[in-house]
DNA sequence: TACATTTGCCTAAGGTATATAGGCAAATCA
DNA sequence: TGATTTGCCTATATACCTTAGGCAAATGTA
């Protein structure tokens, strides 16, 4: 019998093209095995089972993420900086819905410290070199950036902001608009 | 033989506490046939498959944070109000974690329509109105205050901020302390 | 080249979950 | 009491995950 030269990558590359296109929770050995013509039992030759697909394909998705970012960020600063990070996550999100999903995945934290999101916090605070803000406040603005990002983009994929006026890409706006001011004004602790 | 009693109620209550319990997504009919003592062919009667077991989930959280969110705000104003309705998302989702993403679960455009999801709306442009904002920056601040509490929670809840100091609820405080500067002093749209 | 080893894909089989069809007894109604 | 409806059952089909064991293709070695 031919081979079919399967390797971890090419499924797991696949895996992310299948998220993209069903969502990632629809990612099944099974249906890479269709894709590959292959039967499922063969997969476990290059995977240890259905969570290291998922593993891999949150951990792709982790890497492209940090990379467009960080060719987003790359010489800006200040107001431009914070776009570019925030329109790289949310432009990702949209071009790669089930890879986006697929970077939320649970990682046990072995993974997790191997994986991106390192970079990505990195980057956050890099943005925020922009601006003037001293410990313990520069953490506070990185959880606060990134919640607005993550859940922007989470409820505008869930269509929270799509039947209705003004259109989502000028709450975004609106949202990028607030966070600079935001971050040139950083208020005080509240007594 | 004698019957068990099973109602759809009880199965969603059932399934609400599974949910909380291992995760919304660890929700199966197996499990709560399990639970009930009973065979899965036997909830077919009260549910029509094991996505209406779902809905009814989703449909329970939202209206139980509705009710909790409603209950906070009452006779609140201003930043009071606001703080109230952030710590109410926020605790819900850290008493009832699988509720929580049960109520992000996608519903269909008509269930939708006739779920708690209007009261939420309502219930941010009830705490604006403790701030000065007009159409449309209203809609973009709602959307901004919706990405923030659901981002926070969604990133809290994934272990983000948990093994590095400052601790979570001081950054939380921080938040709610931006949001309302924020809003007592909103940006007006750049260039 | 010949033979041994490793690797890749296979079949077989067992487990879990969803879903439908059809049956029988308990509950309800006349 | 008898008729009807309702609730739970068994049986069956499908889909997915996973492990075990086998054989042939690919690779390494003499």
């Amino acid at each position: 019998m031919a081979r079919a030269g399967l390797t971890a990558e090419r499924l797991i590359t696949a895996g992310a093209e299948l998220a993209d296109q069903v969502g990632f929770d629809q990612v099944t050995l099974s249906a890479l095995a269709r894709q590959f013509d292959v039967k499922v039992a063969s997969l476990y030759s290059h995977l240890k089972n259905s969570q290291d697909l998922k593993t891999g394909i949150a951990l792709l998705a982790l890497a492209e993420l940090a990379d467009r970012a960080a060719d987003a960020l790359a010489g800006r600063a200040g107001k431009d900086a914070l776009a570019a990070l925030g329109n790289a996550y949310r432009d990702y999100a949209r071009e790669h819905p089930g890879r986006y999903a697929a970077a939320q995945f649970r990682l046990d934290p072995r993974t997790a410290a191997a994986s991106a999101g390192g970079r990505h916090a990195q980057m956050s605070r890099a943005v925020l070199r922009g601006y003037d803000l001293a410990e313990p406040d520069q953490t506070h603005a990185v959880r606060l950036l990134g919640s607005v990002f993550h859940g922007y983009v989470a409820l505008e994929s869930a269509g929270g902001f799509s039947h209705s006026s003004p259109d989502s890409q000028e709450s975004w706006s609106r949202a990028l608009d607030a966070l600079d001011a935001l971050l040139r004004n950083w208020p005080a602790p509240t007594g």
